[in-house]
RNA sequence: GCGGGUAUGGCGGAAUAGGCAGACGCAAGAGACUUAAAAUCUCUCGGGGGUAACCCCGUGCCGGUUCAAGUCCGGCUACCCGCACCA
């Protein structure tokens, strides 16, 4: 038999080669078949290509998908890009080139790139949202979205990135400041465009039951969309006809609530500005707080500040007093109504504002210390006192009765509340969708044909962005100078564009037919297809791409476009990668290793072999070259076999039920994402094969076999050497027998007092007093014949209890 | 503050369902091969004690349950990641 070195830079692109010719990995048109939908996030295609973190997912579904496809299944496993946003633009602006050149340029790396890992990713499926082919769709997608009243215009405080120059959604403010350049974001009043996301939020929170996604994930989901229950109030304003309604999850405590507050965007202030005496002290507390950044207000939350409305008071409807109302920045216009009623009591923040404004304190729910001294909060079996109709009672019934009072009183409602809140679509960029709206004097916001999507980004001068917030395209009279497809008068279009989680929101579903015209995808091709049955991501998208792109399917299943609610059946998601040192890899902190040499000096199996072997998947790990070493040795093993191979195509004896639990042990873990053990395992086949200096050609196809998926092109290379049949990638996965697992003995550990003092060799058919005896011989010299308990755990353990 | 996660040798990490802690890999040491080195192959490799057979200790800390605890229960500590005045 042949025999030359590893040579990793021949055989790579030979292979990768033949599966090109050969269509290997486009995607089966038989539908008799079971499907496999496997997706990994697509990548934004940033200009500094691909990191070592980028393939640890793909490496994952790689290795999955190619597994599937042994297994008979009909595998979808398609890449794409999502290539609109602003690292792209800002490239632009720098550079002077046009961002779609940019776009091309970073594509066209990122997958040479990833072609030379060799993902067995069908291209000809390939999508890219800046393709006007695929964003025709995305806006048409907001056109449903419009029509439906999902998607709407509204004056809204925004953050605004005072460096991007652009409007974020909530989830892109981190910490106070922009989530991608760090700088300061600010509160600025801006029309823009919303969707509706809140409409859904319980469809969101309970689809979560219906589907398979790791716990951390459901449960941040969960959290995100924040459900709570509780009642809302009314409060009448006292002398006035209009009430002030508060939320509240503690309607058991009203009888405790001795003053209001309301926050200072609450209309309720504009309205009577004249009726409160000291409104300029008032008006200046709202500049203030309007002043500060959302952040700063929660920065700036350890004391309490505000001021009374003098010449306003409320009346608590259950006991008719009269009580203060105050405004402060403590509570929040976003959420719930905007007013509370304060219970300091049992609440820390209002206790906290009713001693720094020396309000009354009234315990409602005994059980904790004096309540003028300390807050009672945990008052889960407190009883209701100072209660009227509810003395006595527990919290729990207590909130029914309370509930059941301002029913029938008419003064109040169960209602549940959600810190979701709608989704701001507009961002005052030029590289993104377009939004596909005129606004017409006449006919206000006026949503274009169907038939002239899609609405092109028009070619501009400058993408630079506008001091005045605007976006570039407003710049662009010709273009924004239209007709109204209403009345035909003259109108403006739209200038803003769309996020860059528009065209993220739905990629998978075009996957499923990416070439159609006529629409984002047949239903036909829908049926077959979706839902996409194992999605893996990072955790950094748990609450925004995952989150919005479930609230986009689930309208798309309303109107009938999809043929399934959930998008996704299954979601994990890994670990990060970490420099060296345990640190974030980052070029300032120069622990940022490029996949490109790794490939270059090692090899792509070696790359993907360490990836998988680097550690738990979920979890981040950190990179160590001496590792990748180890990877590339273990690699080098498996090719040296090939001079070993005895030509005998069944199992050694002596290695049978070995080799039938690593098939077994190697085809779970594949599916339960433990990469690493599954190696592990391999490395220790190895190593057997090593030890008897001897392979049969059946365990070495089998070994080829099992970690094809892993390092595709090796064993390709090996299993044509050996003289395999066709390709190793068209072999059928291997089969274990679970009744070939187990040995004729088995060595079983002996305990005397639960400490470990030997083992015993016993057939593994003996009785359990045969085992019991071999034990007792192997110990009873030495400890005496006073055992006083016999414990033997079937094939596991013996244990013998002595005095 | 709330939610989630993690803690095991010199290092990365294993350990279904409580059942031989440290699989597999790295680093280190020894030997073989070599003029030599590298590569490769073989062996050793948690700590302590003993000439030895063996013995003691050991999975962040304190306690508990159990014949048996890295694993279960109660109470902590440290670090990481989200969220955060959400009424």
């Amino acid at each position: 038999m042949q025999f030359e070195p590893y040579n990793h830079k021949e055989i790579e692109p030979k292979w990768q080669n033949i599966w090109d010719d050969n269509e290997a990995w486009v995607t089966g048109e038989d539908k008799s078949r079971p499907k496999f939908y496997a997706l990994v996030e697509f990548p934004y295609p940033s200009g500094q290509g691909l990191h070592v973190g980028h393939p640890r997912p793909y490496t994952a579904m790689d290795i999955v998908s190619r597994k599937r496809r042994m297994q008979g299944y009909n595998v979808l496993f398609p890449m794409g890009w999502d290539a609109f946003g602003l690292p792209t633009e800002n490239y632009a602006i720098k550079n002077k080139i046009h961002p779609k050149v940019v776009t091309e340029n970073n594509v066209k790396r990122f997958k040479s790139q990833l072609r030379s890992l060799g993902y067995s990713f069908d291209w000809t499926r390939e999508v890219n949202t800046t393709d006007p082919g695929y964003y025709k769709w995305t806006q048409w997608i907001f056109l449903q979205l419009f029509k439906k009243g999902l998607a709407y215009k509204a004056e809204m405080p925004i953050n605004w990135c005072t460096s991007c120059k652009v409007g974020l959604a909530n989830e892109e403010v981190v910490n106070g400041v922009c989530e991608r350049c760090g700088s300061e974001v600010i509160r600025k009043v801006k029309s823009q465009w919303m969707l509706k996301i809140t409409e859904y939020a319980e469809k969101l929170l309970q689809g979560l039951d219906d589907v398979d996604y790791v716990e951390k994930i459901a449960v941040s989901q969960r959290n995100w969309i924040g459900r709570s229950t509780g009642a809302e109030v009314d409060f009448s304003i006292k002398g006035k006809e209009d009430k002030l309604h508060v939320y509240t999850t503690r309607c058991d405590t009203l009888f405790g609530a001795t003053y209001m507050v309301v926050s200072p965007e609450h209309p309720i202030l504009e309205k009577y500005s004249s009726d409160i005496e000291n409104w300029s002290d008032v008006a200046a507390y709202r500049e203030q707080a309007a002043r500060k950044s959302d952040f700063e207000r929660s920065e700036l939350a350890k004391e309490k500040t505000g001021v009374v409305l003098k010449g306003l008071s409320a009346v608590n409807p259950v006991n008719e007093k009269e009580i203060p109302i105050f405004v402060s920045d403590y509570v929040l216009m976003s959420y719930g109504t905007g007013a509370i009623m304060a219970v300091p009591a049992h609440d820390e923040r209002d206790w906290d504002f009713a001693k720094a404004f020396n309000l009354p304190i009234i315990e409602v729910v005994a059980g904790g210390e004096n309540v003028q001294e300390k807050v009672y909060t945990d008052v889960a079996d407190g009883i209701m006192v100072n209660s009227g109709f509810m003395d006595g009672l527990s919290v729990k019934d207590a909130q029914k009765k309370m509930i059941e009072f301002l029913t029938e009183k008419g003064i109040g409602r169960a209602k549940t509340n959600y810190k979701l809140r709608d989704w701001v679509f507009s961002r005052q960029r030029y590289w993104g969708e377009p939004i596909p709206i005129v606004k017409c004097d006449k006919c206000g916001y006026v949503p274009i044909d169907e038939s002239q999507l899609p609405l092109l980004l028009p070619e501009v001068d400058s993408y630079m962005p506008t001091d005045d917030g605007e976006s570039p395209l407003s710049k662009m009279t010709d273009w924004v100078n239209t007709t109204c497809p209403c009345c035909g008068g003259p109108a403006k279009r739209e200038t803003d564009t769309m996020p860059q989680w528009a065209g993220s929101s739905w990629y998978f579903l075009r996957y499923c037919d990416p070439k159609n015209d006529k629409e984002f995808a047949s239903k036909e091709a829908l049926e077959y297809w979706m839902n996409v049955d194992w999605y893996n991501g990072g955790m950094e998208h748990t609450t925004l791409h995952l989150l919005y792109s479930r609230f986009w399917h689930h309208f798309l299943y309303d109107i009938g476009c999809v043929p399934c609610p959930e998008p996704y059946h299954r979601r994990t998601s890994h670990g990060m990668i970490l420099g060296s040192n345990g640190e974030k890899m980052s070029k300032s902190r120069g622990n940022v290793v490029n996949p490109d040499e790794i490939v270059d000096e090692f090899g792509a199996d070696t790359m993907r072999t360490y990836e998988m072997f680097i550690g738990a998947f979920e979890l981040s790990a950190s990179w160590q070259e001496e590792g990748v070493k180890g990877c590339r040795r273990f690699l080098e093993r498996v090719w040296k076999l090939q001079t070993m191979v005895k030509d005998d195509p069944g199992y050694s004896s002596d290695l049978e039920s070995t080799v039938h639990r690593t098939i077994k042990k190697v085809s779970s873990d594949f599916e339960t994402l433990k990469f690493n053990t599954a190696i592990a395992a391999m490395m220790s086949l190895v190593n057997e094969f090593y030890r008897k200096n001897e392979v049969t050609l059946g365990e070495y196809r089998l070994l080829l076999t099992l970690l094809n998926p892993v390092a595709p092109h090796i064993t390709e290379e090996l299993w044509q050497r050996t003289g395999g049949e066709g390709f190793l990638y068209q072999q059928k996965w291997p089969e274990y027998d679970e009744a070939k697992m187990v040995d004729d003995t088995m060595e079983l550990p002996v305990q005397v007092n639960g400490k470990v003092r030997g083992t015993v060799n016993v057939s593994t058919d003996a009785s359990k007093d045969d085992i019991l005896s071999a034990a007792k011989e192997l110990v009873g010299t030495k400890y005496g014949e006073n055992i006083v308990k016999e414990i033997y755990v079937p094939g596991k353990i013996i244990n013998l209890i002595i005095k």
